[in-house]
DNA sequence: AGCACATCTTATCATAGGTCAATGCATACC
DNA sequence: GGTATGCATTGACCTATGATAAGATGTGCT
């Protein structure tokens, strides 16, 4: 099996040579979902992180009223997690399912150090995604505290326009805060205006 | 200067011996700020993280009319900064002030390194913090999706009561995203519901 | 081809929360 | 002691978004 992106990520982002890589490769595992199967559920141990080869995921929690909340998507080389429950092996409060059909690479809590083994520098890189993450993480709670839902979702499409293309509206709203209706009505809106000018 | 609970911060969270937090002390930099004074405002880079020794400390982001959106209080023992900032020396898109008088210590971004030199455990209870942290976060996050203002407020009370206690309503307010008046007919709701009971 | 099911749109109505303005209290300041 | 300032409350009104329900469109499955 060849993993292009997972290779790339860890060569790009992770500073490693295609011969470190290769080191690495006997060790990982990977896994496939299918669109609508699931990586994790509530009251699951998060054994693994999950890195998107191919495909696209959600990372979500369900509200007292069974409603979702969508607080990430994933499509490729992005990773996934509920990293609190991998890293204290505690039940999740959260759930990750496929959007779309797709290949994973599983990542454990020794990962890092493992490759950090074969590469000092992986350290460093990595704490650099963690920082861009949790810098990410933020600015969407600056967004949800002071933004309307057009402002959110003029931002989204702005941020990712190629998630708009791989999930359903209503994901998107979902993810907005906000029912599809709602959603819906903004994007009508906005396309009237742009029609005008 | 002592600094009591930086003190005991560094030994319970961070591993350290009384020994080892004394090699330390001679590096570590103190910073005085007076209610309403900033530590770091829009387009400063942020070149330290604040651990608060003593006071409050608020950090938020204003948006395009003006609106501050308060992303985190920080009390006792609590670290604030625009870790983006501080990592990436690039400016930062936020500020941090004073609700009261504090007294702060100065992290520079390679204090976790010379601890880590001195007691290697540290780096790990580090990176539990920061996985905390980002836990805290997707908390947060899954409020402002899905739930009401009320909602979102009974959760701030449970989790910071201590800091209700002492910082004004309207930042409360802006922290919960929601209008001061909002958060006034909330508490109204609730006191009138608690006294029928 | 035809049916079942998902998604998206649209319309109507309901409501939480925002806006604006006035009032009442404290507390700091002169 | 009097005045100014900041904060909380309240009321009247308004608006964005939610809820519900009914189509419209599309797409996979048999």
């Amino acid at each position: 099996m060849t993993l292009p992106n997972f290779n790339k990520h860890l060569i790009e982002k992770g500073g490693l040579s295609e011969e470190e890589f290769a080191q690495i490769m006997p060790f990982i595992k990977t896994k496939t979902v299918k669109k609508n199967e699931f990586l994790l559920k509530q009251g699951d141990i998060c054994s693994h992180s999950f890195f998107v080869e191919q495909g696209v995921l959600r990372f979500y929690s369900l509200n007292e009223e069974g409603k979702e909340n969508i607080l990430q998507f994933a499509t490729e080389k992005w990773i996934v997690s509920d990293r609190g429950s991998v890293f204290f092996q505690e039940p999740s409060t959260y759930y990750i399912d496929a959007v779309e059909d797709t290949l994973t690479v599983m990542l454990d809590e020794h990962f890092v150090n493992k490759v950090a083994k074969i590469n000092s520098n992986f350290r460093k890189q990595n704490e650099i995604l963690l920082q861009n993450h949790i810098r990410h993480l933020y600015n969407r709670i600056s967004l949800l505290l002071g933004a309307s839902a057009r402002v959110r979702y003029l931002e989204f499409v702005n941020m990712y326009p190629d998630i708009m293309l791989r999930v359903p509206q209503w994901m998107i709203a979902s993810y907005l805060g906000i029912t599809p209706e709602s959603l819906s009505r903004v994007r009508k809106a906005l396309a009237k205006e742009h029609f005008k000018s």
